[in-house]
Order: structure tokens, then C-alpha cells, then sequence
RNA sequence: CGGGGUGUAGCGUAGCCCGGUUAUCGCGCCUCGUUUGGGACGAGGAGGUCGCAGGUUCGAAUCCUGCCACCCCGACCA
């Protein structure tokens, strides 16, 4: 473990890029684009979705497994959404490897060509939806509420650890329902689903809204999303919920016969959050010391660092601190002994610091003289000396639900100082180049001026905030009329 | 896929322009000892097809040609 982590405020996405790798969440792969994610990383995954999991079956859901596969003429089907996807593609050509003839290895057998390409799926629309077709047959069947946990493949040109990886993890909910307005319904409360774990187990305060139609998924009427703002004033689309109208229905023919006996397509949704989350985490609290993680999240909640000399000290510590930890673990509490030997105290500060453990207790002799113990918060730094004739899980309860709190007010905060309104051009641009952040501003509603607008300053609407109010305005490139104002930032 | 750059130990690097003993230094790693309340110190040690292939030369990390990989800037993007 090396020293030091770059500082935010010289190169943020340097600091981002270290403090990934240096904090042992993942690292890049031998595979173009694809990152391992590493077991300390991933067990903040796990916990991402254990909460996710939870809150889909709490409103319905079931989760299913749909394979990785997908048949090249099912992407067709559904022409918007083959044009979105179709450039980032891995296609799967053959079945079947044999020995080079001219040399040593193995090359693809050209008698080996598969019948019908493969597509390593960027989403599952497709196949889901052909298998949806024999699961719908009446109104009875109504509605369809099924999420899969899977990967997926975007090839993309330029990648980041998280944040965007030709190879990611995720979620895709995809639901079938009878009528229009309750499809509406479930696409709206999935984002308000994803928008609640953000705020309350992420600690990321995020703006509700829907895409512009430029910004739109492939394939769908309506794009509800989740922005997020990062300390860098980037903004970052961190879930998203699609209502998909009739569209795949009609492109893979799955009607229904209603309650009145007529036929109709079936009315559809789908949505998802990824891995990016996990950027969106790390973005929005971390510190020049390392990672902040929100202890709702924290693998780690409390670690505990021994200060000792010799073996006998160790141990008379380690019997008080099995004793001290049992009514935490009994309340859930996730707590670590950290008693390497090889390590001395101020590496393992800096080190649990760099994890982003959001408390620390460290016990020495003093401590064991005074039953006492040091107790450390991650997201203030802030120790103390806290008595153990006090109760101990309490203090720690408090602690742990006080540093939630905190982060997500400081994350809030700091959008709040960085959502700007801009009502001339002129303003608009300066606020771009010189803060950054989020720009309210007003909007002619056509694709040509959003078009421009990102030419020009490269920022794109991210959303139309769903709580955006009525407000009469011009619009700040074309001075033609708008009835709201629409949220502008530069995105990850 | 366009424009630029870089490949030397696990990581970061010096050497390359101007060819010449055993390829430099730091971190990390291993062993032993002393240490342990904020990233310890000393001593010893291991680790290299100098990206790959070919060429020039008595001699190539260094010069030439080709290839490959990665990074940065564009275009594309959950």
C-alpha cells in the first residue's frame, strides 16, 4: 500500500482513477474495458443490492434469469432501439476454436460459423419481450413484474472504472401490464424507488425528473431518471425508468385479450441501475483521505485498532474487545478487529481512513486503565474519549445514524450551492466554464437548440425536473417562449 | 475510428538524443532484529525475454523498419 492519494481539487479524475484502485474496490482488466471488481468493492456492491433487491420484492417484484444471448434479428425488431444500440455491440460469430495451422495458439474454425449471430446483450428488451409473448396470452396474465440481476456489454470507446465499463453489473426490471396509465405508474414509482435509496442508503440527494427526447432510451415514450451532482460539478444519471408505451409489444407481437374480450398490445416498462452507482457513491463524499462511505453501506461499519506492545497487552485487549463488541454485533452492527501484527496503529488509521470505515475505535493501554476507548468518525474526523461505563451501542447507533445524516447533508448542500439559474446566455455559459454544477435555465423544448447548446459548452439537459413549476420564460439560446425551466449540466 | 504520446522488476521511474563493463533509483516484496497512541528503523536478500519481430553493427534498452499494447485529446456513451 503506497502513500498518499491525489489531491481533489488538482485532478479530480486522477484522485477518482487512485482512490478506486488504491481502496481496493476494482482495478482494470486484462480485457479492454473491463474492470475486476475487487472483494472490498464488491461487498459494497452486495449491500447496494441486498437494499434494491429488498425494495423491488417490497413493491412486487420477482426476480428471473433470462439469458446472455440474444439473436441477432430480435435486436432488429424494435427500430429505435436498434439504432441506439447497434454501435456498441459484441457480436458472437462462431462456435468453436481450433489449432492454428500456420503456428502455435488457437484460431476461430471458419467451419464453425454460427447460423445466426449472437448478441452479448446491452439489455434484454428483446429476448424478454419474445418470451413474453408465450407468458401473455389474457388479461389474467396482467401484470408481469420481473427483474433480472445480470451483466451486460456496451462496447464503448472510452471507459472508467465504474462509471463507464464495456462489461458492468446491474439490475433491468422489465414489467408488462394491461393498460397504459398503470405501466405510467410503475415507471414512476421505480424511479421514486431508485430516487429513495439514493437519498436514504447512498446519502446522494438526487433530482427526479424526465429525459428530453434526444436524450431518451432507444425504444422508449417516456425516460424517468435519477441526477445526481458530483464534487466536481459534473452531474451523473445514476438510474433510469423507461416507459415503453407499446413499442416492444408491437415489435414482438404480444397482445392480450381483456376483460371485454377485445385484443390489445401489452403496456411496458423497464428500468435499471448499474455499477455506475458505485461511482455516484465514491464521487459524492469521498475526501483527499480516501473513500466516505455512508455507514448504511459500509461492509465495515466499526473497525477497531489495538495499541499494544507484546503479546500479553494484545490479548488483555482482545478479551475487552469481544466483550465490548457483543451487543453491537447482537444489534447488527458490523464490526473488524484489526489486530495484524505487521501493521503499526498510524498505517491502519491511514488505511481504514482510505476504506472509508465510518468509525474507528482505537484501545491502548491508557485505554484499559481508564475503560475507555478512542472513538474516530470518518466523515468529520473527530475523535473522542468516550467512557465505557456509558453505553457503548448507543453511542454507537447515534454515531452511525449521525454520519448518514451528515454525509447526505453535505452532499445536499452542495448542490444546493450548485444548482444556479441562468436567464441569459451570456450567464449560462460563464456559470459553466467558471462553477459548474447544475443551470436551470429555460428551454425552447426543440432538439436543434439542446443540440447546440451541448456544440457550444458541452453540457446536455439532464432532466426536466418532475417538480419543475409553470413558470413563463424565453429561452435562454433562441428567446422563443418555454413554460419551465429545464435542468442543464456537463455529465459524466 | 482521426490527432498526439508512452512502453525498462509487482508499481513508479533514470538511462535513449550522442550504441560500449554487471541496466539506475524509489516504493512494494522476503529474512532477521529493534519497534507499536497517526503511514517505523537498521542490516541483509530476491526479483529484468529493456512491449514483440526483424534489420544495421564487432557490440543495441539506445539507431532503422514493421507490428502490438496502453494513455491523453476528439467523435460515441448506463
Amino acid at each position: 500500500m503506497s502513500k498518499g492519494l491525489p489531491k481533489r481539487s488538482e485532478d479530480y479524475s486522477l484522485w477518482y482513477n487512485e482512490l478506486v484502485k488504491k481502496a481496493d474496490l476494482a482495478e482494470n482488466s486484462p480485457v479492454r474495458g473491463c474492470m475486476v471488481i475487487k472483494p472490498y468493492g464488491f461487498s459494497i456492491w452486495e449491500k447496494m443490492q441486498a437494499e434494491i433487491d429488498r425494495m423491488f420484492k417490497e413493491t412486487g417484484h420477482t426476480n428471473a434469469y433470462f439469458p446472455l444471448f440474444i439473436p441477432k434479428s430480435y435486436l432488429s425488431k424494435e427500430a429505435d432501439h436498434v439504432e441506439g444500440f447497434a454501435k456498441e455491440c459484441a457480436v458472437v460469430t462462431h462456435y468453436r476454436l481450433k489449432n492454428d495451422p500456420d503456428g502455435q495458439g488457437v484460431v476461430v474454425d471458419p467451419d464453425a460459423q454460427l447460423e445466426e449471430e449472437l448478441i452479448v446483450r446491452p439489455t434484454s428488451e428483446t429476448v424478454i419481450w419474445n418470451t413474453y409473448k408465450n407468458w401473455i396470452q389474457s388479461y389474467r396474465d396482467l401484470p408481469i413484474l420481473v427483474n433480472q440481476w445480470a451483466n451486460v456489454v456496451r462496447w464503448e470507446m472510452r471507459t472508467r472504472l465504474f462509471l463507464r465499463t464495456a462489461e458492468f453489473l446491474w439490475q433491468e426490471g422489465h414489467t408488462a401490464h394491461a393498460t397504459k396509465q398503470e405501466a405510467i405508474d410503475e415507471s414512476i414509482q421505480m424511479m421514486n424507488v431508485y430516487a429513495q435509496f439514493a437519498e436514504e442508503f447512498m446519502a446522494v440527494p438526487v433530482v427526479k425528473g424526465v429525459k428530453t427526447e434526444s436524450e431518451r432510451f432507444a425504444g422508449a415514450l417516456e425516460t424517468y431518471c435519477i441526477e445526481a451532482l458530483m464534487q466536481d460539478g459534473k452531474a451523473l444519471q445514476a438510474g433510469t425508468s423507461h416507459f415503453l408505451g407499446q413499442n416492444f409489444a408491437k415489435a414482438f407481437d404480444v397482445k392480450f385479450t381483456s376483460k371485454e374480450g377485445k385484443q390489445d398490445f401489452v403496456w411496458g416498462t423497464s428500468w435499471g441501475v448499474s455499477t455506475r452507482l458505485m461511482g455516484a457513491l465514491i464521487m459524492a463524499h469521498s475526501d483527499d483521505q480516501g473513500l466516505v462511505l455512508p455507514p448504511k453501506l459500509a461492509p465495515i461499519q466499526v473497525v477497531i485498532v489495538p495499541i499494544y506492545k507484546g503479546e500479553e497487552q494484545l490479548n488483555a485487549i482482545r478479551d475487552k474487545v469481544n466483550e465490548l463488541i457483543k451487543p453491537l454485533k447482537a444489534a447488527g452492527i458490523t464490526v473488524k478487529l484489526d489486530d495484524r501484527d505487521t501493521y503499526k496503529p498510524g498505517f491502519k488509521f491511514a488505511e481504514w481512513e482510505l476504506k472509508g470505515v465510518p468509525v474507528r475505535f482505537a484501545i491502548g493501554p491508557k485505554d484499559m486503565e481508564n475503560n475507555s476507548v478512542e472513538i474516530a468518525r470518518r466523515d468529520t474526523g473527530v475523535k473522542e474519549t468516550f467512557s465505557l461505563d456509558g453505553d457503548l451501542l448507543t453511542k454507537v447507533q447515534e454515531l452511525l445514524n449521525d454520519i448518514q445524516d451528515n454525509i447526505y447533508k453535505q452532499a445536499f448542500d452542495f448542490r444546493a450551492e450548485n444548482t444556479r439559474t441562468a436567464d441569459t446566455y451570456e450567464d449560462f455559459k460563464s456559470i459553466l466554464e467558471n462553477q459548474g454544477g447544475f443551470v436551470s435555465a429555460h428551454w425552447d423544448g426543440t432538439a436543434e437548440t439542446e443540440e447546440k447548446i451541448k456544440e457550444e459548452t458541452k453540457a446536455t439537459i439532464r432532466c426536466i425536473p418532475i417538480d419543475a413549476k409553470d413558470e413563463e420564460g424565453t429561452c435562454i439560446f433562441s428567446g422563443k417562449p418555454s413554460q419551465r425551466r429545464v435542468l442543464f449540466a456537463k455529465a459524466y
